[in-house]
DNA sequence: CCTCTAACCTTGTATTATAATAGGTTTATT
DNA sequence: AATAAACCTATTATAATACAAGGTTAGAGG
């Protein structure tokens, strides 16, 4: 499960690629119009601004914005960023330590496929689809 | 992230299909040849036998054992039994209380599709599939 | 009938992650 | 100088994960 981390960046940087990229928006703007506790959205924020997905800047007018365009971030950096990794089990993270079993387990060319396709699909979106998508846009050919 | 409840649950379900369908298999045996601790899996049985997709039986020659043939089994009924829950957000559980950011939701869309695409690949796949795949089969059609 | 085996049942527990809260410090702008 | 807002450090309540311990019940075989 995609705990509230990854979704609440999610909604932020959708947030902040609506409201143009000219100006910073506080983040009091963005926690009451998205409706999160400001306190912990200041912890998610911080890990977006030091991997630069964002940019701070502090006194009056200040507030955060976007470095990239919106077409350039993928929901898919943006979601293992904050969450950490994708993986879908543990053995398949980058930092798992070998397992034994690799050879023999039974289930792991199936969580390979998975994996896979979980990461095909959330590089394969971008900040701007999602907003074009809220737009009414039809966003996508369903598969 | 599937934990190791759904993990090891897949594993067993694959091990009792390999080992044919006459005869109880007992939890020791199979916790030794998976590596598993035998007082979790026993929690992870538990759940299988409640919900009947494993027999178990008691005493001599006791043990557990399918229910069914394993092209019968999905493994996404057996993950979502065990793991409580397949879906991918918070929201999209069944037992979530509504969420009224539904309409504006600027993500949702997104995890809707996201689910359906998770569903229909765990609910694609039968223990039968996994079997064989260990056995050399080339099971998928990567697509 | 007695013993053994193995499932079943109840309880406890260490560790970790989640989802915050509290309060202080620094840096731009007016 | 006053103010706004990011930045920083620490704490915490709750829940889930991944077990471990020990006792109880039910079949099978001698």
């Amino acid at each position: 499960m995609i705990s509230t981390k990854g979704r609440y960046a999610l909604r932020v940087m959708v947030d902040l690629a609506q409201r143009d990229m000219d100006g910073y928006v506080p983040l009091d703007e963005i926690a009451n119009r998205q409706g999160i506790s400001k306190k912990y959205l200041e912890i998610i924020l911080k890990t977006l601004v030091a991997k630069k997905l964002l940019k701070g800047m502090r006194g009056k007018n200040g507030g955060y914005r976007l470095t990239r365009a919106p077409k350039e971030y993928t929901v898919g950096e943006i979601l293992e960023l904050t969450e950490g990794t994708l993986a879908s089990v543990a053995c398949l993270r980058a930092d798992a330590e070998p397992c034994g079993r690799r050879q023999e387990c039974s289930t792991l060319p199936m969580w390979v496929r998975f994996d896979r396709m979980v990461h095909n699909f959330f590089y394969g979106i971008t900040l701007a689809d999602l907003v074009e998508e809220e737009n009414g846009g039809s966003m996508g050919q369903e598969k």
